[in-house]
DNA sequence: GCAAACCCGACTGGAGAACCGGGGTTATAC
DNA sequence: GTATAACCCCGGTTCTCCAGTCGGGTTTGC
């Protein structure tokens, strides 16, 4: 029941590249990685998945580099996650689950899953950007 | 988000203890084994990190075995699961979150992860017992 | 054309899952 | 009291995936 490091970076990058959505500039992965420290050959994978699945556009050449493809309020951390995760949501059907018992136990699973999921549906990348931002202000005020 | 077979073996294994709870007689890990079918050298393991953390009893010697140690209502799924996949419930010590964002991350996967929890700790052992019989019944009228 | 950026695929080291096997200990049954 | 049925402990093996590294290729701005 850990976060992977893949996904938090990806989450991570994500932000960083929500915080400078407004500009419209492009953000290079070395300015991400240095940013959030992430092993940058790393993050460029990541970002490659992320930009297969629509969640960023990329601009090549020099002075290129990533932008996000949506706004932070239609980016959940569910679809983030599960994208890099790499997990069909539908999932289940590869399992048949031979003894009644078998089923009643994918079931309880399931529901578990289900709650975690709608957790995760539920909040936006704009969500954690504005938490991001309150915290930052607490820790200002505490360092005055 | 996929359930272990390790955790899967352990639930089908004591939710077959629990079948057989009412008569006090122990069962034996070939017996479970074949029922379910789970490798037996296997489920061998399991069930001795289940009698460490309490959950079963063993009787050594010939017709010796394993039974429930506490009654299937007493026992909760995450109960089961934690136990067998080893993770200690307070956790998030180890990671100090460097940035405000990773805190941020941190704190969603958090709330996540409570939510899945608690939907396991909801459901006993005795309950995937009675929904495993009425399942049973339902098979049966079908079949008729 | 050159340098800065992305793009693509291969490779490795380590951890953990899912087993298998051997040899030892304990208790019942004859 | 010995044979045997069961648990007990400790290893090793195979496989997959995570986390990260590396070498080269392509696109584009200046």
């Amino acid at each position: 029941m850990e976060l992977s490091s893949k996904s938090e970076y990806a989450l991570l990058a994500l932000l960083e590249l929500g915080r400078g959505f407004a500009t419209g500039e492009p953000m290079q992965i070395r300015q991400i990685a240095a940013q959030q420290n992430i092993p940058d050959r790393y993050l460029e994978q990541l970002l490659a998945t992320l930009r297969r699945a629509g969640f960023v556009k990329s601009q090549r050449g020099a002075k290129g580099g990533y932008l996000l493809a949506r706004s932070p309020w239609q980016i959940t951390l569910y679809e983030i996650i599960s994208c890099i995760e790499g997990f069909e949501i539908g999932k289940a059907a590869v399992t048949a689950p031979q003894t009644s018992a078998g089923a009643v136990i994918a079931e309880a699973w399931e529901t578990a899953r289900q709650a975690a999921e709608d957790a995760l549906s539920k909040q936006t990348l704009q969500d954690l950007l504005d938490q991001c931002k309150a915290k930052q202000q607490v820790d200002l005020m505490y360092y005055i």
